[in-house]
DNA sequence: TGTACATCAGTGAACGCGCGTTCACTGATGTAC
DNA sequence: TGTACATCAGTGAACGCGCGTTCACTGATGTAC
């Protein structure tokens, strides 16, 4: 349905106006300070008015973390699709690096969704599904390394992968592939947060050689 | 000089009172909605009377991500010591497991010093020892297994390692004893903030897994 | 094409709240002689 | 040991601020006939 009424293309843009003065609020105040009145100061209307768009302030505040999961989601995403399939250590490279990049291009988003949790705000169910994106690109490289990339499909693992991988099933490749995971956000995380601010010269440079330590991990060729 | 008077026992110990009920009021409303006023009232004192012993709210975050830190610290280092010096998987082991321990027993701690940083916070000076503590202690497992254990003294390796430790030198060693210290607590935040709740079933199985990773990693043997 | 009505966006005042910080002050505790 | 003075802890009122949310309202935009 694209073919909209004016109204309601109006009101398309604005609710994402007022999601992007949001964000801007996100990069001073932090995620815990982020406040309905300021938003709606900046967009010049009352701050009554916003509550047309958004029913409240938690609300707005689980767009910002869908649409910055989702944002990073299809970076990466992208950045992957664009490695030819059998080059497994070239798509883990480019899915690590895409991630980082955007951290580094969303700093603020970055730490709404993988820093502390806000106080008092409990993440919805809306929120899980775009959270494992990332997650699931990683699954299906390993995957792929795992059976080999002759095998089509990619029905054995689909969204929903991340339930499936928990310990129980005791594969040795799926807790490796979970660590990964963390590290990279680790490592990641690390470097915005500054906490290898004296101890890493050339962050890119160390990136890169982590990323390398980690197809090795994973037995990448 | 434990041969205080009254006065500034007294002192000394409501100093210490004032912290406590702040780190109380951490763990409800996070590190970014700290509040003096609330810390006051929880001690049964006027508000402005905290400025006796902490002359702003910054001052009082500091006091409490340095003693977080150092709680931290002291834990990992005792857990560290217990372990005899030849066996170096299991001073990681040991370590690993300690920082875990203490992120579980001090939930709100962990989160404000490996969480995403207060806004408008610029963390002083007086944080970064405190903050290399952890990191020192993997710095001198690496250190004693890459030159053997008969080799006596630390002095190679001392506080301060960090700064020394960066990409320029080229060591590999050194690199990956950086990329596991990323890894141990992207590993432990995750499970904190909760990333890891539909992944992992068993999250000390787990971490316990992903330790012995990082030991091949390191070539531990 | 024009009119009557319903829908909706946006307003501005108000409610009740909490915050950090300052300031002049009261009393109690320590110190010097 | 006793007195006079200085130091310090703690009070309570006040300043100026921002917050989320509600509510009755005004006008403009859409819809049905």
């Amino acid at each position: 349905m694209t073919a909209l009424g004016a109204r309601a293309r109006v009101r398309a843009e604005l609710t994402r106006e007022i999601a992007d003065a949001a964000r801007r609020h996100l990069a001073s105040e932090g995620a815990a300070g982020l406040s309905l009145r300021a938003v709606a100061r900046e967009l010049g209307m009352a701050s009554s008015a916003v509550y047309r768009y958004y029913p409240s302030r938690d609300d707005l505040l689980t767009a910002l973390i869908v649409d910055a999961y989702d944002s990073l989601g299809t970076a990466v995403e992208e950045t992957h699709g664009r490695v030819a399939r059998d080059d497994l250590r070239g798509r883990l490279r480019a899915v690590c690096r895409a991630a980082r990049a955007w951290a580094l291009a969303h700093p603020h988003e970055y730490a709404l969704v993988y820093g502390s949790p806000v106080p008092g705000y409990a993440a919805p169910k809306a929120t899980i599904g775009p959270a494992s994106r990332v997650g699931e690109v990683l699954c299906w490289i390993v995957a792929d390394s795992d059976r080999g990339t002759d095998r089509q499909g990619d029905t054995l693992l689909s969204p929903g992968i991340a339930e499936r991988m928990s310990l129980s099933d005791d594969s040795d490749l799926a807790a490796r592939a979970i660590v990964v995971w963390t590290s990279l956000f680790g490592l990641v995380s690390f470097e915005m947060f500054g906490h290898t601010n004296n101890v890493v010269a050339d962050h890119e440079a160390f990136f890169d050689r982590a990323v390398e330590q980690w197809a090795d991990t994973l037995g990448l060729p």
